[in-house]
DNA sequence: CTCATCTCAGCAAGACTGAGATGT
DNA sequence: CACATCTCAGTCTTGCTGAGATGA
């Protein structure tokens, strides 16, 4: 969808769930820019950034926290094996479950995506001064705090 | 994607894209519910709105103003016709364009998506004031007319 | 037995691309 | 000729469902 703004409706330009969307929208291109050369997608970094904040997990846990779908999980987990991100290993206390972690080459990868995103949020809140930055940041929190419970 | 906030990383709890995606998640899930039983989705609300506001226009012109891409405008008015909120007719002065029209049946759909979109407004934005609600919609009304140009 | 975990196959919506036919 | 419009066919990503196999 192209971004309208100008043209648009005064319904559309009123309507909260439209403008998220299209804000969505370019934050997903600006991220989908500073992510090109990486060979990652913004749920590689969500698990990288899970996991090196809260350390090696199994595969259930890794989606509870990042919110990729168990079935999306499986996929994620084999490409970063493959690039060589993350290891898988079973768990030893629970036979059911594999133990992702996070290897050097995976950290080093992730402080990569850690600059490149931050251009992308630069980039999608230019002309905001930090003040707005953190306000604009504590609304969609307070949103998703209401909702996840 | 599930909704991730309680345990989430610090990282992802303090990046604009992603929160915005979460955000936009929510509102879609709201939107849906709130047009569940109306047989017609956001962007048929769009272009009606659309033509509400702005009168009869060509297939070209709609997609500038709701963003709604030239490939999937063709099924988007079928739709409508097929229902009778709309009617696609040649113009007679440049026989490339379809003029699409409003008619008075889709214009009284129109009024019953408006009430129950507004639910769905509630729903998302749950817990803010008015000045609230209108500084968010403010928020990112200039994301977007900042990206516009 | 119930429940959790991992995996696979497949679906649906939304954004988008390429190309052809028609007409300005 | 270049260009705009409408249409069709098909792709890609993301979020999601259902079901099977394994094991606590």
């Amino acid at each position: 969808m192209d971004i309208v703004h100008e043209g648009a409706s005064g319904r559309l330009r009123a309507l909260p769930t439209r403008l998220v969307n299209q804000v969505a929208l370019l934050a997903n291109r600006a991220t989908e820019r500073a992510l090109a050369e990486t060979g990652s997608r913004r749920y590689h970094y969500a698990l990288l950034a899970t996991l090196d904040e809260f350390g090696p997990d199994s595969q259930a846990e890794l989606g509870r926290r990042t919110g990729i779908d168990r079935s999306d999980m499986v996929a994620a987990v084999n490409e970063l094996t493959d690039r060589g991100f993350v290891t898988r290993s079973p768990d030893p206390g629970d036979r059911r479950r594999n133990i992702v972690s996070l290897t050097r080459s995976g950290a080093d990868h992730l402080r990569e995506l850690d600059d490149r995103l931050a251009v992308a949020q630069d980039e999608l809140l230019v002309g905001f001064s930090a003040a707005e930055r953190a306000n604009f940041i504590l609304m969609l929190n307070r949103i998703l705090e209401r909702h996840s419970r």
